[in-house]
This record gives structure tokens, C-alpha cells and sequence, in this order.
DNA sequence: TCGTTGCGATAAGATCCTCTTATGAAAAAC
DNA sequence: GTTTTTCATAAGAGGATCTTATCGCAACGA
């Protein structure tokens, strides 16, 4: 049974419709002997005769029977792979498994996904929320197809590009609202709240207010979460950087006050990563679209609110 | 998806079970440039790019995966008409559509379909009563496989084998028990019940009272069935003549006697007959000796019976 | 950083398969 | 009895598929 074609099930499929070799043979665009040497061939392989010649007509033994609808089925599920295949062309479909840093997802995620679902219906999307160097890690193992994460990556194997740079702001309690804002050496020396170890944020705070990884400030809180800190921050414990994109959220049920740093403002940039072998990366471009419309809708937003709030613009 | 095949389904499956092209040719039997090409060239039959190619190793795409599971079910099906085939080679198996006469079927299928049942389990057997003429008209349009007719039938188109040879005998009201038998002339005399039109045998019994058919009997009462022939002759209505093979089963329960002819006795031969062209014609062989074994038992019942009625044997 | 190694892609040629046209044989139709 | 219809067979052309040899690329080790 190793040398059966579909040829030779589709030929079977025709005589088995016709009854009748030159006509089935004609609607397979082939000449009549070809058919008659496939069906001959088939019966070999088979080791039965699947048909009955008459003379005046031909007809399908019952053994052939047996086998008819199963070949249409057979021959069905392989029409149904074209037609999967040409319904997924352009179109971006079937499971898109991303990663996304913990600083970055629950600010974008609502509006990426609103989108992803709204712009590619049928995309079954899976996130998963963790550290970079886990993110980086799960991408190269292929369990992930792309990754949102701060830049720079630096992975031989995976191609980068850039969504946005946004600025830090100091979060510092509501009643520090009109006092200066502090250079970021003065920083170092206020009670500096940070996220646990492993979140690229933390390192990137630090590396602003030039503190090295092995002085840590005076008092770290190694929270696990931005809002946490906000939290904190809130309840006077100390202050906090956080990255402009999580102001509009983290801010709006406390009262702190949010200060722009002055120029350079720290920042970082987000950006989008995959392997270089990845067969979606044209497809993934196309999400990268959608991530930066995403963040464009967040930005808007957030501007609006910041002029409501009367919060320093830059 | 017109060019799609087998091989590549195989292919398909052996790489994406083994990750790895080296391996999966070798499992396939094939060199590793002859499965990149054929999965290469499945890639571009389907449109979409089915495998990543990194650099240690090989994966399904998303869409890759969406195809694996349905490609193994393809796979799957094919292997099991491979196994239909096997498992059917040398068993008589599926459907048997069989056609018998009127005056044949009421006797001999009982016993036929036991014994077809109980050898070969598994056979689906279909069973036509009708006329002689509507089995072969049956039988030359494909609707059924055999018939078991009273021979000859002389149809080019057919096949016929012999099964065996029965007489006819008188049956009278039982009054009549020792009267000697009447010539077959004398029958035409009197009152002889008779089969309607179409049956073989009503021709073959008007045949041994060489009576022509165009002047038929002085009362001939048209019966559907030899049952109703020997109710009749039971009820004192007249005389009929009977194959010896329904003589066990009509007399029972009748008080009517039996008497066979003097030579020469009239007789019928019965056969089975099947298109010439049939591919099931050495298991029709098979199905005819199981008939003739039917026979034998019926004719040991049938001479058990007459013993024990004191019905004159030959 | 530079060979080395492993892997898949590509190239060129041999082989096998499948198709076509031409023809044969058998049965049916006229 | 001749013609027609139908499927099978034969022989050769063309195409598909395989093999061996080789390339290019990336990862790995010294």
C-alpha cells in the first residue's frame, strides 16, 4: 500500500462516477489507456479488483464499494488542506505566541489585544508575561514566535526592531507636587523604591541614577510590580521611577505627584524581537504595526488625562 | 493542491517527527537532498512555508502544525484501506446480493443462509425472490451478483453451473394414495392446478404433460406459491405437480399423497448463474459448493421424512 | 578569531514513472 | 458479416524523483 497515489484515488474516484474509462479519463484530462493502466496499477496494489468490466459497462465490485467512500473522504480531507492553505495566504491565522516584559504588558496588553482580535480574527493569540532573559529564552527553544522587551537584546539568532522610547518619570508622594525635581545623583540618596531583581526595569532605574548593581541604594523595596511601588510610594513610604506609559494607569486611583525628569530624561525602548529564522516575519511586522497603533491609543490617553491632571508635559 | 502526493504527506510526517532532515530521510529510506526538495516543493504547492529551518534545529511552523494532525489522519485512512485490502484477500467478505426463484427459495434459503452465515461471517448477504426472467435482468444490470434459477438460462453474458437435479412428483388428494401413477398424458385430463404466469416451473410442468402452451389445461387455477397449489389438491380441487425438494416441507401438514412418475420422470435443473465478467466469480464458486451442501441436507431430511411417511422412494 | 563540524540547500546527471499515440481484441450493434 | 464501441496492451517521449557531489551558513572549540 506503499505506492498508492492520489492520482490514482482520483482516477478511481472518476471511473467509479462514469462507469466508463474514456469519459472518466477525459474528465481527468488524461488519454484513456493512462486511466486504465492507474486503475490496473491500483488493483495490483490493492491486490483486488476494484472494478468490474463489462462490456457494456463498468461498474465497481463490492469490494471497490467498500472502498469508495472512504477514498472520498480521503480525497476530502486533502481538498480541505488547499483550502486551509489558500484561506490562510495573507492572512495571518492560526496561534501567535507572544511574550511580553512585565513592565510593558498590563499597560499594553488591553489595547494590543483589543486590536490583534479586532484587526486578525481567526489569530489565536497566547501571551506570556515573564522576564526578559526567560522571554529570550523560551524564543530560541521555539515556544515563542515573538517578544516585546526592552532593547537592546543583543541575540545573534534574533532580529529586533524598535516600537517606541518612552521617559521615566518620578513618582514621589502627592506632596511633593511642586518641589524640584531632584538630578538624578540626588536620587541615590532619597529611599529609592525599585522592583525585585530580574526585571530589566530595575537595572535600568539603577543605571540612571549612575548607581552601580553592587551599591544598591539605602533602602530598597524589591516590589514585584509597578503599581506596587505606586502603592508605596503613595503611602509616603518613599519614591519611584516608572515608565511614562504606566502613569495614566498606576496614577489615577493614588495621590502622588509625577515629575519629568530634566534633560537627558532617562528612558528606554521598547522594541520587538523574533528568530531571524522565523517564517513569520513578515506577518510579525504586521503585529508590530498593530503593537505601535496600540501604543499610539495609549499615548493619547494618557496625554489627555496628563492635561486634565495638570501634570508637567515635556 | 492538484500536485500533492503520498510521498510528500510521508515526508511531511517523517520531519516533523524527527526535527531534523539527515534522520527523516533516512527513516523515509531516502537521501537528505531528495526530502528537502520534496518538502521544498510542498511548501510551494501549499503557499505557505511549513517548517522553520533554524540552525540546530528543524520545527513546524504554526501553520505547519495546523496541517500535521490532518496529514497524520490522511495518512492514517490510506493505511487502513490497506488493511481492508488485507484483511479482505483471500475472505469472501462484504456484500452478497443473491437471487432466487419462487419455487426454489422457500426451501433451499434457510438452510443456505445458515450455512452461509456460519462460513463465512462477515458476508453481508442480500436476497432477491423473484421470477427467472427479473434475476437475469437483474443480474446483467449489476443489481445483483448471482442467481440460483432453473437452468438453462443460455444468457451469453452468463455463467452457468449446475447445483443439481430434481424430479417432479404428483400430488394428489390423499384418496387417491394407491392408485397407480397416470401417464403424463393423462394428466392433462385432469384437473391440474398450476402456478401463474412467469414462473419456470408452471412452463416445465406444462411441458412434461406435452401440453402446448397456447392450449393450457381445462381449469388451470393460477397459484402464487407451491403452497397454495397443495392446499388446493388438499381440499379435493385437483392435482399438482411439485419439485421433490418442496415435498418435505408442503406435505407436512396436508393430508395429500405423493407419487412419483414412471420413467422417463420429469425433472428440473437448477444452477447458478453470474456475469461472465464477474470479479467475484471464484468466490462465487465457493458460495455454490455451500448451496450444494445446503441440498444434501435438505435431501437427508427430505429422505428421513419420506421413510417415516411411507412415501414411495425412487 | 580562526579552523572545524554539522546541517540544510543546490546542482547535475541517472533512473524510474507516467503519459501519449498507435494498435489489438472482444463484444455489441447494425 | 461488417462496423462500432470499449477496454487492454505496446512503445516511446517527457517529466518527476532520486542519487552523489558540493556549497554556504552558523555554531562550536581551541
Amino acid at each position: 500500500m506503499k505506492n498508492l497515489t492520489f492520482k490514482q484515488l482520483r482516477y478511481f474516484e472518476a471511473l467509479a462516477r462514469h462507469g466508463h474509462f474514456r469519459r472518466a479519463a477525459e474528465a481527468c484530462g488524461i488519454s484513456q489507456p493512462a486511466l486504465s493502466m492507474q486503475i490496473k496499477e491500483m488493483e495490483e496494489e490493492v491486490g483486488m479488483e476494484l472494478f468490474e468490466r463489462g462490456a457494456r459497462q463498468v461498474r465497481l465490485t463490492g469490494f471497490g464499494e467498500e472502498f469508495a467512500p472512504r477514498i472520498r473522504e480521503i480525497l476530502r480531507s486533502v481538498d480541505e488542506l488547499g483550502d486551509i492553505a489558500r484561506a490562510s495566504r495573507d492572512r495571518l491565522v492560526g496561534r501567535l505566541r507572544i511574550g511580553v516584559i512585565p513592565t510593558v504588558a498590563p499597560y499594553l496588553l488591553p489595547s494590543l489585544l483589543g486590536n490583534l482580535g479586532r484587526l486578525h480574527k481567526g489569530l489565536d493569540v497566547h501571551v506570556r508575561e515573564t522576564q526578559t532573559p526567560r522571554l529570550i529564552q523560551e524564543l530560541e527553544e521555539g515556544r515563542l514566535d515573538t517578544a516585546i522587551v526592552a532593547l537592546p537584546v543583543s541575540e545573534a539568532a534574533l532580529t529586533e526592531i524598535t516600537l517606541f522610547t518612552e521617559n521615566f518619570v518620578l513618582v514621589r508622594p502627592g506632596a511633593d507636587a511642586g518641589k524640584p525635581v531632584p538630578e538624578p545623583e540626588a536620587v541615590r540618596e532619597m529611599r529609592l523604591l525599585l522592583l525585585e531583581e530580574g526585571h530589566c526595569f530595575r537595572e535600568q532605574a539603577l543605571s540612571f541614577c549612575n548607581m552601580d548593581m553592587r551599591t544598591p541604594p539605602r533602602d530598597v523595596l524589591d516590589a514585584s510590580s509597578l503599581s506596587t511601588l505606586v502603592q508605596m510610594v503613595d503611602a509616603g513610604i518613599g519614591v519611584t521611577l516608572i515608565p511614562e506609559m504606566a502613569v495614566a494607569v498606576e496614577t489615577r486611583s493614588a495621590s502622588v505627584s509625577v515629575a519629568r525628569f530634566k534633560d537627558p530624561e532617562p528612558s528606554r525602548t521598547i522594541g520587538m524581537v523574533w528568530r531571524r529564522t522565523s517564517p513569520l516575519a513578515s506577518q510579525l511586522l504586521q503585529i508590530s504595526e498593530v503593537v505601535r497603533r496600540s501604543i499610539g491609543a495609549l499615548r493619547d490617553q494618557h496625554d489627555g488625562q496628563r492635561a486634565r491632571d495638570n501634570v508637567p508635559g515635556q
